[in-house]
RNA sequence: CGCGGGAUGGAGCAGUCUGGAAGCUCGUCGGGCUCAUAACCCGAAGGUCGCAGGUUCAAAUCCUGCUCCCGCAA
């Protein structure tokens, strides 16, 4: 069970390692994209294209649903970013229960959007940890767990490839294990757990009063979606990408204190940002040397919070 | 048919309303200045103005259709 493209890859191991998936479950497809047209989940994709019979119930704990599932006695599922709640009654219906890959080192970083948020707290390290389900949300026995550092340079895509592509390698190794009897299963320290919330488009509004540090976590986190904007003249203004730089403060935040060739330095509540690409609204991202081209940009302006 | 912006030398943009010589900031190449430079000065190359029709003496500009890109909303 799985839906976004964190899964695919998990998914297409698990077909490598000869499995036989029986079943792929994904959510439903929804309309996405501005000519709103009804689009597969990217887990729907990828089980058709192997030839994998795909189910995608609204709502997978109505009884109805979980007969169907029953009908296909699996020993085993496995949950990747299924995005919806799985109640006791599907846990207990495979042999070896219900396994989930999660995209933390649990306990810390429970819930929605783990690698994200991983970034933009500055973390220096994250992971996967493979989990039994139990009925609470990521809180069930772990099984494996690997280390993933964060880099200076990574953003939430590059996290995401590199956990994505974790991730898939320990659940294969788990279902090894559980299949071999061998796998050990660790009860998580709860009183060390964290939960993070889904992203909201609203928090890549930068808040200039932050420090340098924090925003630019948050620029690395939320790249490439949904992406920080701030405002410029009337116009909205995205922010990929941006480096802190120490220094006494001599503007207030948000106020553009220095124009370069290829950066433009601005004011935060602590330290200094300093742009080295954005993207205009109706515009494509560009590199902020290629900005100045186009668009002049003075010093003593201000970034506003939108 | 969700709302809107856009496509103009290699990059980013102006010009379109009000039709009448292809422009700006960069980059590239050549030369000069300089201890030196991403600085400065001089010069040059480089564009079917997204595609296809139409109107006109004349279209980047007006009309019609199409393709692609992006912001917002979902």
């Amino acid at each position: 069970m799985g839906t976004p493209d964190f899964a695919v890859g998990t998914l297409e191991e698990i077909i490598k390692a000869g499995h036989e998936v029986v079943l792929a479950v994904s959510q439903p497809d929804k309309a996405v994209g501005r000519s709103s047209a009804l689009r597969h989940t990217p887990v729907t994709e990828c089980a058709l294209s192997h030839g994998i019979e795909v189910y995608q119930p609204a709502r997978v704990r109505d009884a109805e649903c979980v007969g169907y599932l029953r009908g296909f006695k699996p020993d085993i599922i496995i949950v990747v970013a299924f995005g919806q709640i799985i109640t006791k009654e599907i846990l207990d219906l495979p042999r070896y229960g219900c396994v989930n890959v999660h995209a933390s080192l649990l306990p810390k970083y429970r819930g929605a959007s783990p690698i994200q948020w991983a970034v933009i707290n500055g973390e220096s390290v994250t992971g996967v940890t493979t989990m039994r389900m139990d009925e609470g949300i990521d809180t069930g026995d772990m099984i494996l767990k690997e280390e993933v550092p964060i880099r200076a340079n990574d953003t939430g895509g590059s996290m995401f490839t590199r956990l994505s592509e974790t991730g898939a390698a320990l659940c294969v190794k788990t279902m090894a294990e559980i299949e071999a009897g061998t796998a050990v299963y660790t009860p998580q320290d709860h009183s060390q757990a964290t939960h993070t919330a889904k992203i909201r488009k609203e928090l890549g509004n930068i808040d200039w009063t932050r420090d340098a540090k924090s925003i630019e976590c948050l620029i690395r986190g939320l790249s490439p979606w949904p992406g920080t904007y701030t405002r410029l003249g009337n116009k909205t203004l995205k922010i990929w990408k941006a480096k802190v730089v120490f220094g006494a403060p001599e503007a207030s935040p948000g106020c553009i204190v220095r124009v370069e060739k290829d950066r433009i330095r601005v004011q935060t509540g602590d330290g200094y940002l300093e742009i080295f690409d954005v993207q205009l609204e109706g515009r494509k991202r560009m590199s902020v040397d290629a900005f100045l081209n186009g668009c002049s940009v003075e010093e003593g302006a201000c970034f506003k919070r939108v």
